[in-house]
RNA sequence: UGGGGAGUCGCCAAGUUGGUUAAGGCACUGGGUUUUGAUCCCAGCAUCCGAAGGUUCGAGUCCUUCCUCCUCAGCCA
């Protein structure tokens, strides 16, 4: 063996920055009062007993994606590994795009994944705009200590004196207000004195900044707007630029992990929160204490994923659900995670595709075979076996004694056996695969062929006499005649062997039904790729309704039972069409077939 | 063209302060088991780390130059 340690799956470079923190002991002085607030409050509490605290920050204001299911799995992950908590918590900065569908529909794609926000008694479910106050008082703090003015440019005037990539920006003429001056038309802006959009409140940095982000970044905007949390309480509102720095450190968060995008942000995040952490306010009085409590976040980035063959921004979902593209959020297409439940995708699953893919700072498009791999894998294991027709086509035996119900046993699991077996019953008609016969077999087919043998899975081995055609020369029926001796857990089962195994359903018991056969959305590789527009590249055969002969047990299937249909795939019953008795099925993913058609 | 990032096998991704034959997974290929052409098992799979120079006894790891890609100029997040 080598003497090398293996390198845990699922290692990348922040759990090795976690891993240094807390070798280097670098939060065990943090304190925590048992919710989030300002360095006042913090300070009266207990050294805090999670390690290290994350969070997942969504703004409500669309569904989850598969790209967040590789945030959550890290954020969570880090912090269930490294005895740690992560919080959820809701980024509702801008209030226009807000709102409690889009935070109740969040709560359950977490939920699903199998994450919580429940710790001992502590709940760690927060909104940053539970946080409005400690942010106004924090503006206010920055205009104390001469760190911020309120601009009267408009929003036009600040983008040409922002300068451009090369050029330094020009300072606001208005950058000069005293501090009175600002205290007062920041309270006035607050007061609903101004009109939306004619003030703004911006940090006081270096308009020469190479990085566009420290150019004086706006941090506080006027706008009359409905908060679906706060109400008409607010008439300001802080910018994510300002507010998410805040929002971690008042939850004493130590690592906040996003995404590449954020990258050129960090100087402003630490500039914030260095500020605030050493200037001392009037509400925290004479202890001496910033605004917030140090140690304060540190920012990581990490690259998002990227998925071949769907979209997985925000604003390309929307669109595609708003001009119904799809049936809505949870359409099964979709690669949202309720589309993703409802297409029969298990959270186990994205638990393995996440450490499978890995975290690291590359640019990187994973195909969505690798997602499809990886469904396939948990389903293996869990999903109980079912038999399915398909493509129906009828199968008569001969030789066999009309109105005869025979009991044939079928494993519900092969690497199973515990799992037991359940009864098919066998008659003289049958619905077999249409694709299981060929009058003209191709290289290499074994199925069923005039003359051939092939086996009835788990009944008997039959013979091919024959078969009929319609007027359009399809092939409407086929005709067999079964050797006796050959049934299946019978002595002479083994007696004749063949290569061909098919599946069938009796004509008499089947339960027909409609299956759901999804492919993947688009048919390019890369939507949107290169100046296309991904909205006609949509695949047009991404949905396919048929009618199945199931067999009989399936009647009884619950909304998101999830089968391994023999031969063809995983289903899930639709959680959303399904009724009791009469169950609808959705082609979650097709097993891998080594024989290419 | 300014700033910030990234370039290691088809796809991901490990690679401590430079030290011998460049992890692992997926995919793929070959073989075996199998009443799912599924699963499972075994084996194979980068003399090379974007390129070119340089330092060194020794470099994916240090230096120099170059190339490619991503990202930033919302009162979005």
């Amino acid at each position: 063996m080598s003497e090398k340690t293996p390198i845990p799956l699922g290692s990348n470079f922040i759990r090795a920055i976690v891993e240094k923190d807390l070798a280097e002991q670098k939060f065990n002085l943090k304190k925590w009062a048992g919710s989030p607030g300002d360095a006042l409050h913090q300070a009266a509490g207990h050294i805090d007993s999670a390690k290290i605290r994350t969070r997942f920050p969504p703004e409500p204001n669309g569904y989850l994606h598969i790209g967040h299911a590789k945030s959550i799995f890290l954020n969570f992950g880090l912090a269930r590994d490294y005895g740690g908590i992560c919080h959820l918590r809701f980024d509702d900065t801008n209030p226009e795009k807000e709102s409690q569908e889009y935070v109740d529909s969040i709560s359950d794609a977490v939920q699903w994944l199998g994450f919580g926000w429940q710790n001992g008694n502590e709940n760690n479910l927060y909104f940053a705009s539970d946080y409005f106050d400690e942010m106004y008082r924090a503006a206010v703090g920055l205009i104390e200590a001469g760190l911020a003015y309120v601009d009267a440019q408009s929003a036009d005037e600040m983008r040409i004196n922002r300068g451009t990539l090369t050029e330094a920006g020009k300072d606001s003429p208005f950058r000069n207000r005293s501090i009175a001056e600002n205290l007062n038309l920041f309270n006035e802006m607050r007061d609903g004195k101004h009109a939306d959009g004619s003030l703004i409140l911006r940090a006081k940095i270096d308009m020469a900044s190479p990085n566009i982000n420290m150019r004086d970044p706006a941090i506080y905007r006027i706008r009359r707007a409905h908060h679906h949390n706060t109400g008409d309480k607010w008439c300001i509102y802080p910018m994510y630029t300002f507010a998410h720095p805040i929002e971690d450190a008042l939850e004493m968060i130590t690592h906040s992990i996003c995404t590449l995008e954020f990258e050129d942000q960090r100087p402003f995040y630490d500039w914030l929160l260095d500020n605030l952490a050493k200037a001392p306010t009037e509400a925290n009085g004479e202890s001496k204490l910033g605004l917030i409590a140090t140690p304060v976040p540190h920012q990581y980035e990490f690259s998002r994923l990227n998925l071949t063959y769907v979209v997985l921004s925000k604003r390309k979902l929307i669109d595609l659900v708003e001009q119904k593209y799809v049936s809505g959020w949870d359409d099964p297409r979709l690669p949202t995670l309720a589309g993703a439940r409802r297409r029969g995708y298990v959270a186990e699953g994205f638990k393995l595709f996440t450490d499978r893919i890995g975290v690291s700072k590359a640019d990187s498009w994973i195909d969505y075979s690798t997602l499809e791999d990886c469904m396939r894998e948990v389903l293996n294991e869990s999903a109980g076996r079912r038999i399915a027709v398909l493509d129906p086509i009828k199968l008569v035996i001969e030789n066999y004694e009309a109105g005869k119900v025979e009991d044939c046993f079928a494993p519900n699991h092969p690497q199973q056996p515990e799992l037991g077996k359940r009864i098919v019953p066998l008659t003289k008609e049958l619905w077999i695969e249409r694709e299981d016969f060929m009058e003209v077999p191709s290289k290499g087919f074994f199925r069923l062929m005039q003359g051939g043998l092939v086996r009835l899975r788990y009944g008997y081995v039959v013979k091919c006499t024959g078969f009929e055609k319609d007027a359009a020369g399809n092939v409407t029926m086929v005709t067999c005649e079964y050797l006796p001796d050959t049934k299946s857990g019978t002595a002479g089962a083994d007696a004749i062997k063949v290569k061909g195994n098919i599946h069938w359903v009796s004509a008499a018991h089947a339960y027909e039904c409609e299956v759901r056969l999804y492919d993947r959305l688009f048919s390019a590789a890369h939507p949107g790729e290169a100046g296309t527009d991904y909205l006609t590249q949509l695949n047009q055969n991404s949905i396919t309704k048929i009618t199945a002969q199931l067999e009989p047990s399936l009647k009884n299937a619950k909304p998101e039972d999830r089968f391994q249909f023999e031969r063809h795939g995983y289903f899930v019953a639709d959680k959303k069409d399904s009724v009791a008795g009469k169950p609808l099925f959705n082609r979650t993913v097709t097993l891998r077939d080594a024989w290419q058609k």
